[in-house]
DNA sequence: ATGAAAGCGCTAACAG
DNA sequence: CTGTTAGCGCTTTCAT
């Protein structure tokens, strides 16, 4: 039962040449209807498939797509993931896919692997870019589109959205709610640019509505729940109770929730609290967040999409392709009374 | 900078034939120290990689493994799959993904496509697997194992937990918390081997603890969220209002959740609702949610753990490995008063 | 211990 | 339009 059936024995069972069945099976050269449909039935008849190795070892095509992703079982993470197998499937590859852990170490092995697999093309998701991976991927010529607000800085294909209009609109639309005293929660490291981004987003938005800055109420931590938690915890615990607060990540604004609904106090009552992703969890959790929206699915399939275009030489408008946000006005935010 | 150097390039500048050098980098066959390094030394200044292609048309081994899922974005699946990439890694293989969207469709094409990509196993998710997933992956000869209970009743490798006795202590552990009028919303389809089992399950504890089963308060959705809202909305609606409600998945206990608050009662206090699979969310959500734990990180590392095996004709203990499950008490159930 | 040579299954000139 | 032939980069007998 076992598919050994090749292109000699279609060849010979059909009574023609081996180039005669590989034309036929790519459709690359024209062959006699009446020869090709004596190759057809003996394809069916045997159930031949064409091995991809051996035609990607003379084409030097692949057909397979290299992710790298930090964690698929982050929300934000597979979502992309998401729209990157649709285009890809919907294109003919496939997906090669691998885990880092967020560690560098993995995601330069990781690279090392998909090109070793021979991928046509990577995109590659990761919080902390650096020249490292971008020089891995660079030497090797292997098309690739970068999901990764550290890789802005870079001269490479990135796809995003804009952080710090982002993060300004967020931080505006708070203020508009009556909000004065505005703490924000990143869930980036500092010193990255991300982190600058939204940083400056944050504090123009306070700077043009004649509110002082106070670095006492900015916070870091990472973008999981629990950090949200914990940070929250910290911040309510030093005697700072905002009026709202910012957290540029899902997961980490609703631990944030519920660290101020542990403390004793209700949102958006008494604190206003708004996320980052608008993932689904977003519209699971009660009081339904309030989030900046990034189109996910779609950064995966524009990514994807850019990949395939290099692929095929064709052009491409731009190299760093921002996607709308939007803010997305649920229950977490209230006026401020 | 391409990596174009092939084993030929190597072999002419360690002055040796290219057998010698497949010996080094295969460590086949004796070759002698001082060769040995010579090779090893051209092949670090050069960079040279194997090209897994050629290797794997001629040992057939593709070192490729494939996972077939309804939805990377699925929290249940996502977790599963982070274990399988675990020990893919470990192992020196890498991933295929294809994603299905629990259309048989889909997962017949994604299962050609993963044969003709010469994967040397597969791992497939799957709601609603049947004797066409089966034929075709046995056909190929491909070991697989499967993480779908409809896979329970073929003679096929699976792995999953004893869903019968988990549905009977979840649905016991509600009666001895004193509810009596217990719903179930079942988030898989009717007459499938898993809501059979759970239904089961339900219905055994209910008898063996003198609870008459009520039909009408058993009712049937799908995981999600919106899903499990409707359901529960629904049956408020028509004006039944159970003691406790047993959702056999934690996005659609949420939903129901949500639905209950909505309709102005409180969880857990007007009505307990226990989920199933003990996902992240379970954790985040308030009231924390009292679920049957499965460890799905484990199920995705044993079933790509028995794929490997197989690959290597190690001896597997059993077909069907069943993994412990566990009563996640937390704050959705409470004692009725 | 090492090299020569065959061949994995396929595509792509090159002839005819 | 079709067949012959030469590889793609590698592993693996089979000699030496």
């Amino acid at each position: 039962m076992k598919n050994n059936v090749t292109i000699k024995d279609v060849a010979k069972l059909a009574g023609v040449s081996i180039s005669t069945v590989s034309r036929v099976i790519n459709d690359s050269k024209p062959v006699t209807d009446e020869v090709k449909q004596r190759v057809l039935d003996v394809i069916k008849e045997t159930g031949y498939v064409p091995n991809p190795l051996a035609r990607s070892l003379v084409t030097k095509k692949s057909k397979l797509l290299g992710v790298i992703v930090p964690e698929v079982s982050d929300s934000f993470v597979n979502e992309i993931v998401n729209g990157i197998e649709c285009v890809t499937k919907m294109y003919g590859y496939d997906i090669l896919l691998a885990n880092t852990y967020s560690e560098k170490s993995q995601e330069l092995k990781s690279i090392d692997l998909l090109k070793a697999k021979q991928v046509e093309g990577i995109v590659m998701i990761s919080w902390t870019l650096d020249e490292d991976h971008i020089q891995s991927i660079n030497n090797s010529g292997i098309p690739a589109t970068y999901i990764s607000k550290t890789a802005q800085t870079f001269d490479v294909y990135t796809v995003s959205t804009n952080n710090e209009d982002a993060t300004y609109d967020m931080t505006k639309y708070l203020i508009d709610k009556g909000h004065k005293e505005i703490a924000l929660i990143m869930t980036s490291e500092a010193d990255t640019i991300l982190e600058t981004e939204r940083r400056r987003g944050y504090e123009r938005a306070l700077t043009d509505n004649n509110i002082a800055i106070n670095p006492d109420i900015i916070r870091y931590g990472n973008t999981d729940h629990d950090n949200g938690y914990k940070v929250m915890a910290e911040l309510l615990d030093e005697g700072k109770k905002p009026d709202a607060v910012f957290v540029t990540g899902d997961e980490a604004a609703i631990g944030a929730i519920n660290a101020i609904f542990d403390k004793g106090y209700n949102v958006p009552n008494d604190i206003s609290v708004a996320g980052f992703n608008n993932t689904k969890l977003s519209k699971m959790y009660r009081p339904k967040l309030t989030t900046v929206g990034q189109p996910l699915y779609d950064m995966g399939a524009v990514a994807m999409r850019m990949v395939i275009k290099m692929i095929n030489d064709e052009p491409l408008e731009e190299k760093k392709f921002v996607l709308p946000y939007e803010i997305i006005e649920r229950e977490s935010v209230i006026e401020k009374k």
